[in-house]
DNA sequence: GCGGACCCCAAAATCCGCTTATGCTTCATC
DNA sequence: GATGAAGCATAAGCGGATTTTGGGGTCCGC
């Protein structure tokens, strides 16, 4: 049975070209490293390293080995990673990721009844555009992500060992300048809109607008991209176009010359929140997830 | 990082059920599981064991790790058969893997060559039906393997890490009693043999032989299906029924009241051996593979 | 209530691995 | 070809980690 502290080693060797590089690296003297893979060798049975001149090179055993290094540090990284985060988890702290219209909404909603319900609990939230926050929760580098998807879009499947958990369908608004003939009308026909010019936004809400107006048989003139929700807001009050919006971005739009209307028919994208399985039934991420649901079921009335 | 003794100490403990047994398994006290153990918790930062009673029962964390556990075992126990099977090579000791007709026909007559031009390989010979022994090779079981394959029949893809190498496309025979009215032909039409009954061989075999029949716009009528070929042998010349039959095993066939007739349209099987593709630069592995090709090409002029 | 099975704890002994110190080889430079 | 720098190997010594020993506590079945 190899040791793993050995094989992290001969990985740095490898990766460094030489002992006394590695050792620097690895916070050791020349020898240890020397002395590690004469054991390495002996427990592998076959030489891993040869003399080429000053430096080192891998025999064909070595090659093997370092392909394999790489699972087994892997293996034991993602191990360590998962029992960190239980661990974290245990002690109250939960990390959330969220994209921006839901940081700014949502989450603060749910997380100001959750600290006054569970004083234990300690967030972290950071921000990411999906699909990165649902990556980042497979990478192990947050505990819960939130995430959206449009209904017709072909959105990846969700990985087996996450859990998702419905939040809201968050209904779709066109954002027009006051002064827009359209603006008076209570809601607004997406037929209706052929002729304007369009603002667009992250790469899936662009998407579902081009084919939310395929399916209305016209394409969408976008004459400007922009993620920013802001930007997006001075573009339209400055009358440079209309852009589609979904009505939790609408809920911290305060610029005067701005409205936004229901389009019909009804278009919505749904939040959800993601969860590993395994952490389903950790108190301190069932909580999150609970305040969470319950802040999206009091903002679906709205 | 976790030590690869603790996680091995740690499996043992799961899969034993206490500290003690596990201890005796792997030749330590109990104490000194009971350390490591300890020591385990304290680099994964959270408790791994609850007791319950006179016996143990997992956390959370630990039903998490014993997960890890086997990954990271396997991973460990992957490289270090490969490290091995590199020894072994090195020292010129190969495993052989074949199927019966291959191990009866092929392989000897190779290995005459190989043991006479280069007396220092040694070669250890077993025998398994395709797809076993390509599975053999990937568990690392063995080092050469033989399969074959029919042309039309839905195999496997070949993984990515074996390399293989095509010996001889094997033609097909239908196998007959001497009196058969068409054992006086040269080759024999598989249309011709709608009437008869037949007797089937290896699962890879029967399913060609219903394609072949299939093509033909019929359906045979199996009597009896073995994978031993001397009992098929004795069934046809029994008058039981007739068989389709590669060319490879009759070689072998020596019944006096049974002969071999070429089928048209011609079928054939592709007999291959397969090497891992890190093994093909190995000279062991490099003449066994040499020889093979080598008797292949001899016979394919028979 | 007693014995067996099991685990924990503490101290002593052992073992392993790291460091220090030194020598050898290779390569680049003059 | 002499010299210095960079790198690896080896030996000895030390310190910490791990194991064993010995003793004690708890739970469970009889």
């Amino acid at each position: 049975m190899f040791d793993s502290r050995h094989i992290k080693t001969f990985h740095q060797v490898v990766s460094s070209g030489s002992y006394s590089a590695a050792a620097r690296v690895l916070g050791y003297t020349q020898p240890a490293v020397t002395q590690q893979m004469k054991a390495l060798e002996r427990t592998a049975g076959v030489p891993l390293f040869t003399r080429a001149g000053r430096g080192l090179r891998l025999t064909e055993a070595g090659e093997a080995l370092a392909r394999h290094a790489e699972t087994i540090l892997g293996s034991l990284a993602a191990a360590q990673q998962q029992l960190g985060a239980l661990a974290r988890l245990r002690a109250g702290r939960v990390r959330v990721c969220g994209f921006p219209s839901a940081n700014a909404t949502l989450i603060p909603e749910a997380m100001a009844r959750l600290l006054a319900d569970h004083p234990g609990v300690r967030v972290e939230l950071t921000e990411a555009e999906p699909p990165e926050s649902v990556q980042r929760l497979l990478r192990g580098e947050c505990d819960v992500a939130l995430s959206f998807s449009y209904v017709g879009g072909g959105n990846a499947p969700v990985p087996e060992e996450l859990a998702e958990i419905p939040l809201l369908e968050d209904r779709l608004t066109v954002l027009l300048p006051v002064g827009h003939p359209l603006a008076r009308r209570h809601a607004v026909r997406m037929a209706d809109l052929v002729e304007e010019r369009w603002i667009a936004g992250c790469p899936r809400c662009r998407a579902n607008l081009l084919q939310v107006c395929a399916e209305q048989g016209y394409a969408p003139d976008v004459v400007f991209t922009t993620d920013d929700n802001l930007a997006v807001q001075s573009l339209v009050a400055a009358g440079v176009g209309i852009a589609l919006m979904p009505s939790l971005v609408l809920a911290f739009m305060c610029h005067q010359k701005v409205t936004g209307r229901l389009v019909e028919p009804h278009q919505f994208r749904r939040v959800s929140a993601y969860v590993l399985r395994e952490h389903l039934r950790v108190p301190a991420t069932a909580v999150v997830v609970e305040e969470l649901r319950l802040a999206a079921a009091a903002r679906a009335g709205c």
